[in-house]
This record gives C-alpha cells, sequence and structure tokens, in this order.
RNA sequence: GGGCCGUUGGCGCAGCUGGUAGCGCACUUGCAUGACGCGCAAGGGGUCAGAGGUUCGAGUCCUCUACGGCCCA
C-alpha cells in the first residue's frame, strides 16, 4: 500500500536501487492501473497490445517498443482517461512445437494413445521419444507458461502499466471459444470456405503455409534445356530448373507477343521421355527473356504453374506427395494421362518414384542424357526460389484440402481501410498498401499441426466410408470451445466416429494468425468483470513492430472489416528494430542478442525506459548502453533536485492545495512558468501525434536549465537568509519551486515512472500515475494577476545570460564558483536594463556579487574578480 | 526488378511550413559551491554523401548518382 502519512521525508541520499521492486508491488496492491470497467466509452482510451510469442526469446527489442507503448497509455492515464490496456502471450503454432520437440527431445504421434504419467526431462539427446497428441499438447502448456512467467517478470520490472487482472493467451479456452466462435460466423457468411487446392507446402513441417510466410531465397540450382517434340518430329527446347516434373507436365506456354513461337500457338508437342501431348498455349506470364522463351507447365512446379492451371484450364496431374517424395506410380495410359507410349512412359517413371524431387531430379538428367534429349549440359545457377520462413526445403505446391479466408474479393476495401487508419509514422502506410495490392491468394488458415486451435469441425461419411466433405457438421454455439477428435459433434454418437455413415473431425488447427488478428476481441473477452464490447472496440491503439504489418496489422484489419465493416483501431503505432550497438541486425545465428534483463539491472527500468524513449516511430535504433547511462543520470537529477527543492522549501507537510501562495510573484518567478508553459503546451501536442520522443526531449532541456540556471537564482532567496521572516519574495521562490516541481514530475513520470513515483510519494498523496496531466490552464492560473514579462526583456534570461558572464569569468580564471565578484557592470539598451533591475538581487545572491552596477549603453558584462584589473 | 527509409562534428541523433548549423555521449581545461563528481562551469570540433536545378538565399524544395538498411517480387 502507498503510504498514508502526511509527513514529508526524502532520503538521506538518492538512489535508484530497489525501486522497480518497491514499486511494481505497490502499483500492484492499490490496483492503479485497474481498468474501470463502468466508464463510458468517450472516457477509454483501449490499446491492442502485442502479445510476445512466448517461445521465441526475450531480447532488447521487447523493451524498446513496449515501453511506447507504455509512455502512451501513461499520459493518456494521466489525461483522465481509463485506459485499458490488457496483455496477452502467443503460444501458438508452430515456433512453439518446435521449442517443445528440442527441449524435451519428443515429437508427436497422434496415432498413439494417452500416457498418464509420461517420463518427460527436459533433457534432450538420443532420438525423440513419440509421444501421444493429447500428451504433445499437455508439454506445449507447460513450456508456454513456464516462458510466459519469464516476459511477465520483465514487464513488471520495467514498469509497463498493464491492468494484469486482464491477461490472455493464444491457445487458451477464451481463445478457442473466440476464435472459433469467430471462423463459424465467417462459415456462415461465406467468408470463409473450404476448397481442394493448391497448396504451399512445406515436406518438413508437414503443413500448409499462406503467402504471408513465404520468403524468396537465393539458392544453387541448374539449368537445363530438354528437348520436346512437335507431332512433325521438330524438337523444341525448353530450359527449366525442374525438369524431374516432366512427368507431371499438362501445358506448353509461350508469350503472346512473342513472334518466334506464335505461329505455334495451338499447336500440339509431346514430353521427352513420357509422350504425353502438351498443347501450346499462349500467355502474357511466359519470360519471353527467359530462357529459350518457352516454358513447361507442370502440376505443380510453382507458384506461376498454379496460375496457368487456374487460367488455362488445364488438368491436373500431380505427382509429388506431402512427403516431398514422387508416387510409387504414375498412372501413364489411363484416364487423363493420356501417353503415346504408355509402357515406357511407366518404365522411365519407376526410376523416379519413391524420390525426393532433389534425387528425382539427377535421375532424370541422367536418363535424358542416356536417351539423347538434353541440349548440352546442365548449367549451375543461383536463382530465387520459394520457402516457408521457418523451413529448410524449398517449399512443394501439393493439392489438398483446406479453410481459407476470403481476402482477393476484398482487397479494394482493406486499401480504403488502410487510408482510414492512422499510421505513426505514416511512411509505414505504403508497406501495408504494398502487401494488399499484391495480394494473388485467398488466405489459408488450415495448419497440419497439433499445438493451436481446432478447426470446429466435422464431416459425414457416406454409407462406403467416404468423407463428405462438402457435407459439414458444424458446432453449437454452447458448445464452443470444441476439439473435434475428442468431442462428439450434436446429433452423433461417439461410437459413431470415422465410421461409415458416422462422422469425422478435420484434423486441422488454425494458423496463429487466425487467433491473433481477434486480439482485440480475444482481450476485451478476457477481462475478468464482463466489459460490454462496445465501450473498448474499435480500439484507440495498435501497437507493433514494422515486420508484421502484412501479418498482423493486416490480418486484424481484414477479420475486423469481415466481421464488423470496420477498422479495429484509429491509430498503428509502429516500432523499429533495435539493432546491435555496431548497427547491426540482432539474430541468434551472429551470437549478438542483447537480453535486457542484464541492463535493466545494471542501469535500472528508467534508465531503459529513457533510451527507448529516444527510439521514435518506426526508427531503427542501436542498443546504446551510453544512452542508458544518460537516462540514469536524468533519474538520478530528478532525484537530487527535488530533495533539494523540498529541503530549500522547508516542507514538512505534504500539500494538498495552495496554502503557501504568496499574494505577488516575482518577475523572474512568473518568466520560470511563461517558459514552462510553452513547454507544456508542445510537449503535450508532441505527444497527441504519438512523439513521445520530442515531448521527452523539451521536458529534459527545460528540466536541465531550471536545476542549473533557475534554481541557483532563486536559492538564496527562498532560504530566506537575506529576508526577513515570512517575506513575500520567500514565498513567492518557494511557492513557485514547489509549483514547477510538481508540473515537471508529472511531465516526465510516463517516461520515469519509478523515480518521479519515488519523489511524488515524499511530499505527496496518492500516485502520481493517476495524478493530472499539467495543463496550460494548470500553469495560467499560477501565474493569474502577475504581470507576464515581454519577449523584449524577459527576466529569466537576463538573469540566466548574465549568471552566464559571470561563470564564464570564473572559469577562465580558473577558480572555484564562490569566488566573490568584486564588481559586476552591466550595460545595455534601456529595456535589457529595466529587465536586470528586476532580478538584480537574484543575480548578486547567485553570483555572489559584492557590487554591481549598470547604465545605457552598447551590451556588455564586466565581471571584476579582484581589485586590481579593469 | 519494384518500393520505403536513411546518409549532418569521433559515435548516436535533432533540425517544423527554406534565411548563413543544434543536442547527448566522448574529448579538453578547471571547480570540492547549503541537492547532485552518476555533479557543476567553461571550451575545442561539422558547411550538412556527391552532382545539377529552383530561389535574392537550401541540411531544409526538385532531379539524378553513389552508399547503407529494410520490405516485396
Amino acid at each position: 500500500m502507498i503510504v498514508v502519512d502526511s509527513k514529508v521525508s526524502y532520503p538521506e541520499k538518492v538512489t535508484l536501487d530497489g525501486l522497480e521492486s518497491k514499486w511494481s508491488t505497490a502499483w500492484e496492491e492499490s490496483g492503479v492501473f485497474r481498468f474501470d470497467p463502468t466508464i463510458t466509452k468517450d472516457k477509454i482510451y483501449s490499446i491492442d497490445t502485442p502479445p510476445p510469442t512466448v517461445s521465441g526469446s526475450l531480447h532488447i527489442g521487447h523493451v524498446f517498443s513496449y515501453t511506447h507503448c507504455d509512455i502512451v497509455a501513461r499520459y493518456k492515464r494521466m489525461q483522465g482517461f481509463e485506459v485499458f490496456y490488457p496483455m496477452g502471450f502467443d503460444d501458438n503454432g508452430v515456433p512453439t512445437e518446435r521449442r517443445v520437440q528440442n527441449y524435451y527431445g519428443v515429437k508427436c504421434d497422434p496415432t498413439l494413445a494417452y500416457d498418464e504419467n509420461p517420463e518427460i526431462s527436459s533433457h534432450t539427446g538420443g532420438s525423440h521419444k513419440a509421444v501421444s497428441r493429447r500428451n504433445f499438447i499437455e508439454l506445449c502448456t507447460m513450456l508456454t507458461q513456464q516462458d510466459e512467467r519469464i516476459f511477465e517478470d520483465l514487464w513488471r520490472k520495467l514498469g509497463l502499466s498493464v491492468d494484469w487482472t486482464i491477461t490472455y493467451t493464444t491457445v487458451g479456452d477464451t481463445a478457442r471459444k473466440v476464435s472459433q466462435r469467430s471462423f463459424l460466423k465467417g462459415v456462415a457468411d461465406k467468408e470463409i470456405y473450404s476448397a481442394d487446392a493448391p497448396t504451399l507446402w512445406d515436406v518438413d513441417f508437414q503443413t500448409a503455409i499462406s503467402q504471408a510466410e513465404l520468403e524468396d531465397r537465393e539458392i544453387e540450382g541448374t539449368y537445363t534445356i530438354v528437348k520436346f517434340h512437335l507431332e512433325d518430329g521438330t524438337a523444341l527446347h525448353i530450359e527449366t530448373s525442374r525438369p524431374e516434373l516432366i512427368a507431371s507436365c499438362v501445358a506448353i506456354v509461350v508469350n503472346p507477343s512473342d513472334k518466334r513461337y506464335a505461329a505455334l500457338v495451338g499447336a500440339t508437342a509431346y514430353s521427352p521421355l513420357f509422350e504425353v501431348p502438351l498443347v501450346i498455349h499462349a500467355h502474357p506470364l511466359a519470360d519471353s527473356e527467359k530462357g529459350t522463351g518457352v516454358a513447361m507447365v507442370s502440376t505443380f512446379g510453382d507458384l506461376t504453374d498454379v496460375t496457368w492451371w487456374r487460367e488455362l484450364s488445364l488438368p491436373l496431374r500431380n505427382l509429388v506427395g506431402r512427403d516431398g517424395r514422387f508416387y510409387a506410380e504414375a498412372p501413364f495410359g489411363e484416364d487423363g494421362w493420356f501417353s503415346r507410349d504408355p509402357m515406357s512412359a511407366r518404365k522411365f517413371y519407376r526410376v523416379l518414384a519413391g524420390l525426393p524431387t532433389k534425387k528425382a531430379r539427377e535421375a532424370i538428367i541422367a536418363l535424358l542424357r542416356e536417351n539423347e534429349l538434353l541440349v548440352g549440359e546442365p548449367k549451375k545457377v543461383r536463382h530465387a526460389v520459394k520457402f516457408y520462413e521457418k523451413g529448410d526445403r524449398p517449399l512443394e505446391v501439393v493439392t489438398s484440402r483446406q479453410w481459407y479466408v476470403h481476402t482477393l474479393k476484398h482487397s479494394d476495401k482493406l486499401l480504403k481501410r488502410g487510408k482510414e487508419l492512422n499510421f505513426v509514422p505514416s511512411s509505414m502506410r505504403i508497406r501495408y498498401e504494398n502487401w494488399v495490392s499484391g495480394l494473388n491468394s485467398d488466405w489459408n488458415i488450415s495448419r497440419q499441426r497439433y499445438f493451436g486451435i481446432p478447426i470446429p469441425i466435422w464431416y459425414q461419411i457416406d454409407e462406403n466410408g467416404k468423407i463428405l466433405y462438402d457435407k459439414p457438421i458444424l458446432p453449437q454455439d454452447n458448445q464452443l470451445p470444441v476439439d473435434p477428435q475428442v468431442d462428439t459433434p450434436p446429433a452423433y454418437e461417439e461410437s459413431q466416429r470415422d465410421q461409415a455413415l458416422g462422422f469425422s473431425a478435420d484434423q486441422d488447427v488454425m494458423d496463429t494468425w487466425a487467433t491473433s488478428s481477434l486480439s482485440p476481441l480475444l482481450a476485451i473477452e478476457s477481462a475478468p468483470i464482463p466489459i460490454e464490447r462496445n465501450r473498448c472496440f474499435p480500439m484507440d491503439l495498435r501497437p507493433q513492430g514494422q515486420d508484421i504489418i502484412r501479418t498482423w496489422l493486416f490480418y486484424t484489419v481484414l477479420r475486423s472489416e469481415i466481421e464488423h465493416h470496420q477498422l479495429p483501431w484509429s491509430n498503428t503505432l509502429i516500432s523499429g528494430f533495435v539493432l546491435d550497438p555496431d548497427r547491426k541486425k540482432m539474430s541468434k545465428s551472429k551470437g549478438n542478442v542483447v537480453t535486457p534483463m542484464p541492463l535493466v539491472e545494471k542501469f535500472g527500468a528508467d534508465a531503459l525506459r529513457y533510451w527507448s524513449a529516444y527510439g521514435r516511430p518506426g526508427v531503427d535504433t542501436a542498443a546504446d548502453e551510453s544512452q542508458m547511462r544518460t537516462g540514469r543520470r536524468l533519474a538520478i537529477k530528478i532525484g537530487n533536485a527535488s530533495k533539494f527543492v523540498l529541503s530549500v522549501t522547508e516542507l514538512t507537510s505534504k500539500v494538498k492545495d495552495d496554502h503557501i501562495k504568496p499574494s505577488i510573484l516575482d518577475p523572474i518567478d512568473v518568466d520560470l512558468f511563461v517558459g514552462l508553459r510553452g513547454v507544456i503546451a508542445d510537449a503535450t501536442e508532441a505527444l497527441d501525434r504519438y512523439d513521445y520522443t520530442k515531448a521527452l526531449e523539451l521536458t529534459e532541456e527545460f528540466f536541465w536549465g531550471y536545476c542549473d540556471d533557475y534554481i541557483e537564482l532563486v536559492k538564496v532567496r527562498a532560504y530566506g537568509a537575506n529576508y526577513s521572516p515570512g517575506d513575500e519574495h520567500a514565498q513567492s521562490a518557494r511557492y513557485s519551486l514547489l509549483k514547477s516541481l510538481s508540473i515537471l514530475l508529472r511531465a516526465f513520470a510516463p517516461f520515469q515512472p519509478y523515480i518521479t513515483e519515488e519523489v511524488w510519494s515524499w511530499w505527496q498523496f496518492g500516485s502520481i500515475h493517476r495524478a493530472p496531466w499539467p495543463t496550460t490552464e494548470e500553469i495560467d492560473n499560477i501565474i493569474s494577476g502577475a504581470q507576464v514579462p515581454s519577449h523584449s526583456h524577459r527576466p529569466y534570461v537576463i538573469a540566466a545570460d548574465i549568471l552566464s558572464e559571470i561563470r564564464k569569468a570564473k572559469s577562465n580564471a580558473k577558480v572555484s564558483m564562490k569566488t566573490p565578484v568584486k564588481s559586476l557592470l552591466v550595460s545595455a539598451d534601456r529595456a535589457f536594463i529595466d529587465g536586470f533591475e528586476l532580478v538584480r538581487q537574484d543575480v548578486i545572491d547567485a553570483g555572489v556579487v559584492e557590487a554591481s552596477t549598470s547604465e545605457i549603453g552598447p551590451r556588455s558584462v564586466q565581471v571584476c574578480l579582484d581589485n586590481s584589473s579593469k
């Protein structure tokens, strides 16, 4: 609990040590960051917090981007908004499975039965032990919960002001329910459909993947020129990087504007070895510059083949299975597999049967060579090939039944939504637009994995035991969440599972993004006290990294468009990457990943937050310890200056009101507030634009001047040594010091939550993080009635100018600052001299001036430190 | 191949609607002063990647080039 003691007290020596644990515990106990769900929508600021992938390792980038968001959250809270700031954890998907496999040394075998007491140790080594699907999922859950705690520890230490009673995971019960309900609504609205279609397939992970997970990689390959033959026996040379797919060739294409082949369009050619007739088509995607200008179309070698197959209505002759190997048989001579010589076609195919594609390529090149069907020898090239971003082998395109979300038909609407969304920085919008414009397929959300949210569908089985994919069985809403592999569909008995006239479960889980794209609703549904959805949705802010604009951001916009026909949030704050100290991108393989905990311990949370705050939205920033050190110094300075102000003003009882307000304010004190007013106005305006860096910079700059000049100028007056007790001038200084300190502390609070809270507790009631954000109105109120100095002679500026001259003289003479000035002569124009007269005593006190004179004349300040010279 | 961002003192960065360069760190020289040596004071250091253009005048606008980073093909 925050101590309710009305006595002002501060430590002998200011320290930052221990502030993190002291205050994060106090904040949790007092519930300052608890969301109040009874507040009306206009007073709510809601944040769609990024759920970190917990199976990934914690790195300094997490500190960086989450701090940006927290600064905004704290600022909005101080402005009186009730901030909806939950925390999620992304436990989903392939990375978690892979980590579990390595961590426990297991692999999932769905045919095994559940083991009540599995022997699992955290040691790896040796071959991977097979475990049942349920055991595997239990291990995933166990490990992710461990990982979540590591993240939560960091967040708490960093001082993220999230409401820890509102947390969600992307595989928990709430996530299953929300995600399955949304899926079923999509099916009902015909926005989600299943289809048997060409699918990008990773043969190692044994799963389908989506366009967003694709990655081009340059790898070593070969170009082989192969002889096809026309009806009349003329050779037609075709260059290909995948000659092994000649067996599944279905057509030949040339570019319509290519004069060399114009006459061949519509003719038939025959594939080498297999003698399959292939019609020659014209299609603009055929590149006349590439190879011989003639391309063979297989089902499927790559995504261009898919386009040709679709647009030219070609037959399907798939020969590569999900394991990445050629089928045992190819039905040459049968229906759809016509060949001029089916016997030898089958004979040649036997060489390929069972081989993985890479081996098959070598085998077929040898066959072609033997049969003199090669033109020259294959030449080695480096070319771009599609990979799954987490995979190790090139993708295959296989045909399989998958669930899709309609995407292409919404692209115009999605572009429009992108324009309505405030991207910070705005240049990030272009990445979104590029992505939406370049979409070429609907979003495949089926994943052939185990740890994830099951697709909540069963299928009817006919009397012959055939699964009727066009007869899906949907669960009732009150059944959700369901696991179709465990739960029984409505109106069926469990005994009918996988039986004729019974039912069969969809085996797949949903893509990670299919769940995380629902994060706004997921967060709202996860609140312990039910929140009316429309209070928090659409949300105000989506903070996230630039790398997932095409995934998380895009998919969330898509799902929101489909389900709610509106944007999920009005602003998105995009953080840059954190680079290593040498400005290289951090990566595990390079071993240059910076972990945050040691840095928090070394410099303190406020220091790390300071460094983070200097990374503007979207700007890549190096993990720079010197910047963290600077942040630490600022925190200590805030503590020391505050302690000094409290001691100078001799404040003993915590302030509640303006009881020490003097009847008049000294001109220099008024002028302090004039300067502060500008800072607050500009900082507020900057924060409203999410330019937290500017806000911090402005406050910080003013604060250092405040310490070095203002406090120095008024401290003698504030002590009251040269004044009678209760003197108005002393009171003015004291009042101004306390008021300005309060304002500065509050302006720093979103950036340096620990030291400001610590200092606040010395002399104020309650948490600074629920104190009002300083406003120009507040400052106007402080100086109301006082004469505001004109720009031509601002007393504070004049005093600081002259003080600086005095310091320069002392520094040049290499003497201590307390060395008395024997005489000071200020010469300037009337306005300046008038201004000087207003601050004369403060300058004399701060500069230790023994005698001073002023005169009208050219601007000069003469400082004599001894009686002998000038 | 297309797109985006960047190139300002040794390092990291700021420079809004154009008017002769700022900050932090580092560096130099001092200072134990009623809070702070994780401090204070005073200094040195750059003509803003290159070329051309617009303008009375350009880090600041336009064009091109080079280099670096990221994204997408």
